[in-house]
DNA sequence: CTGATCTACAACCATTTGGTTGTAGATTAC
DNA sequence: GTAATCTACAACCAAATGGTTGTAGATCAG
């Protein structure tokens, strides 16, 4: 099955939001459990506003979604996101198989 | 499994390279045969010092590697680094799947 | 030898990124 | 009502990114 339904832009967003560190740690804590944005900005030496940005490069990824409740914002992580990334490098793979199996068949002409 | 023997500065060099699609495009010929960087340069609309810089990003990442052959760099594709980034995100699922059954589990002892 | 090809690399430029501080609007707690 | 908390967003800044052109060194073809 092909990983369709995503465009070249949405790939790029999505790689791009997986391409530093405090934002993978953001969606491995929102994977475990729910936290306000504030309550994720409490984990790192930054200011809450720049975690409120990396929040936002993962949203705009769909890696994750907020909620409002109450005054606060709920960020909880969306697996189907991550699952399209991992299926993409599944396809690469895919590739690389297919080309192992037709040089072996090349081979086997012989 | 663990995904282990990758650094955060790794990883973050692996999903930065996967978040351009010129450069996708480029690990996907360079998975299906061997090509010059000039080779590649040619079917792309930009001039062949910015391929040359895309080529850079991705053995940077160890996407791809290089190796010189008379006068010209041939490209090969690094399926291990493509195997390492997916299992990543293989991780991250796998994180999901422990906090389903987490939830699960709680539900049942109801 | 000469010319064409392939590559490397520097210098430059516009835009994006990742951080900051500051201000202001909602919501909650007392 | 007042103060504290949580968020949004603007303005600013340094550094990185993604492109360009230009120059120069190797290698190959005739």
């Amino acid at each position: 099955m092909v990983v369709d339904q995503l465009s070249d832009s949405e790939v790029d967003l999505l790689f791009h939001a997986l391409a530093d560190s405090t934002r993978r740690s953001i969606v491995v804590r929102a994977i475990g459990e729910e936290h306000s944005v504030s309550a994720l900005a409490a984990h790192y030496a930054m200011s809450f506003a720049a975690v409120q940005k990396h929040v936002a490069v993962l949203e705009r990824a769909a890696l994750v979604t907020k909620e409002k409740r109450g005054r606060e914002q709920i960020v909880r992580a969306n697996p189907e996101a991550i699952r399209r990334a991992r299926q993409l490098l599944d396809e690469y793979e895919k590739i690389w198989r297919q080309r192992v199996d037709r040089i072996a068949d090349i081979l086997a002409e012989d």
